[in-house]
RNA sequence: GGAGAGGUGGCAGAGCUCGGUUUAAUGCACCUGACUUGAAAUCAGGCGUAGGUUCACACCUACCGGGGGUUCGAAUCCCUCCCUCUCCGCCA
């Protein structure tokens, strides 16, 4: 959620920062709305402070011992027309409201301009694509070979299609990963290692910007009744974490904060049927290992290119080539004003596919989060600034992994720095 | 699953029985000033969040777990949901 003030003052400079990432902002209509808004909440809130100095008369007149029925006959009408003005407030901060919250995170200055993922801008490159002298297969074949390593038949059995069942060396493989990711994450990069639910309600989607405006891509449990909080599952540990900051003011010396979790993520992958139907690319379910920071609003920048390198280490320490690439402002996320994306190298596909995306969403959650820090001194709290990266999202680093270090014979290389996580084992077979 | 007790500002804690000079008492913590060589103690003042009007000084509105209701008026009464605690039962 964007400042309402950049609707009220300078809405002509939001407008055109926006048409970069190809949002048209309707600036006669919400000019026009907060034209109403205006009048109307002065209207109400007169009518308001009427209403409470004649109540209050009434009450001392009664205290007094004084006929209160003439004061009750002047205040008359006076609780319809209130009424009437709230309900007309009301309905104009919702349209304002709904407005306001449909608008995406102003890009950063440096974004580059494009429509989609062919206007992104390579930053660099991290090893080379290995060549192989024998035909590669895709992580799909490779673990099949494995014992069935990864069995879709029997996900879809179990629940649907886009679900998997890992087994035997595969499905340690995929442990011992994120275990590694945690480790290196708390140990070695300072973020807290941290546990979280993995049902959330809405107020915790709303504030990291699901809702209200995507939720068809997540999972929804009912409630008994209709009054009770319906919870969601997470579509990444972002939400939970993230939303840890909702409703807190941090004092400036506890800044940054930086906590990592390794969670499930349930994304319904609505609007994406018929995307990578094949393999573990595209799941309903697949397990992630997040980066959250909170820092103050001159730091965000800077620790976005330090969140980005701590996701990129990971990948250098699995020896897996990949890329990392700039966002341009039409292939950034809703809340984002900046975004790398890392592309690790999958032979398999001959390509590089997305594996971590790190972002700066500057004050863009916060502000929906009213997620706050006080400087040393200072009276006012002030927005934090939010980023978030995936670090990285295991089952696409398992489908690397396999790809990348398949062997001739069918078996699997276990990269040197996942071998104390394997019990030493050196390679996976059959 | 059953029974009961609760949720009030950074913290503690009154107000709820009986709705109205309570724009939430009081204490602690915190900030500023006075006194002091400095500190402590003491004294005086300040001390929440969000929104709005205004050039400004100021003023106004909302917020006592969330939402809804009754009323001229709700922290207080009613409904509902959430959360915390105690006891019983069940359970990995």
């Amino acid at each position: 959620m964007l400042d309402a003030k950049h609707f009220r003052e300078g809405i002509e400079e939001t407008a055109a920062a926006l048409l970069r990432r190809g949002f048209q902002l309707d600036v006669e209509a919400l000019t026009a709305l907060e034209v109403q808004r205006k009048e109307i909440q002065v209207r109400t809130e007169t009518l308001q402070s009427e209403r409470n100095s004649r109540s209050k008369s009434i009450g001392q007149a009664k205290s007094r011992g004084e006929d209160i029925a003439p004061l009750l006959a002047e205040v008359g009408s006076l609780g319809e027309q209130l009424e009437a003005a709230k309900a007309e407030l009301n309905q104009v901060q919702q349209e304002l409201q709904s407005v306001i919250a449909s608008v995406p995170n102003l890009p950063a200055a440096e974004v580059p301009e494009g429509a989609d993922e062919n206007d992104n801008v390579e930053i660099s490159k991290f090893g080379t694509p290995k060549a192989f002298d024998f035909k590669v297969k895709d992580h799909v074949d490779v673990a099949e070979a494995l014992n069935h390593g990864l069995d879709f038949a029997q996900g879809a059995k179990l629940t649907a299609a886009r679900f998997v069942v890992m087994k035997g060396g595969v499905a340690r493989l995929h442990r011992a990963l994120t275990q590694f990711m945690l480790d290196l994450h708390s140990e070695q990069h300072g973020y807290a290692e941290t546990y979280v639910p993995y049902l959330v309600n809405h107020a915790s989607l709303h504030g990291t910007g699901q809702l209200p405006k995507f939720g068809k891509d997540l999972f929804h449990v009912e409630g008994e009744s209709q009054d009770q909080v319906a919870l969601s599952l997470i579509p990444t540990a972002e939400v939970p974490l993230t939303n840890l900051a909702r409703d807190e003011i941090f004092e400036e010396s506890e800044l940054p904060v930086k906590l990592t979790a390794h969670t499930p993520c349930f994304r319904s992958e609505a609007g994406s049927h018929g995307r990578d139907t094949r393999g573990l690319i595209r799941q309903h379910q697949f397990d992630k290992v997040e980066l959250v920071q909170l820092v103050k609003p001159e730091d965000s920048m800077q620790a976005l290119e330090e969140l980005t390198e701590h996701a990129e280490k990971v990948l250098q320490l699995l020896e897996l080539p990949y890329r990392k690439v700039l966002l341009c402002t039409g292939d950034m996320g809703f809340g984002a004003c900046k975004t790398y994306d890392l592309e690790v190298w999958l032979p398999g596909q001959d390509t590089y596919r997305e594996i971590s995306s790190c972002s700066n969403m500057g004050d863009f959650q916060a502000r929906r989060m009213q997620a706050r820090f006080r400087r040393k001194g200072a009276k006012k709290p002030e927005l934090l600034h939010t980023l978030n990266g995936s670090g990285l999202a295991v089952g696409r680093t398992l489908v690397a992994i396999l790809e990348n270090f398949q062997q001739a014979d069918g078996s699997v290389l276990v990269p040197g720095v996942l071998r104390p996580y394997m019990g030493g084992l050196e390679r996976i077979e059959r």
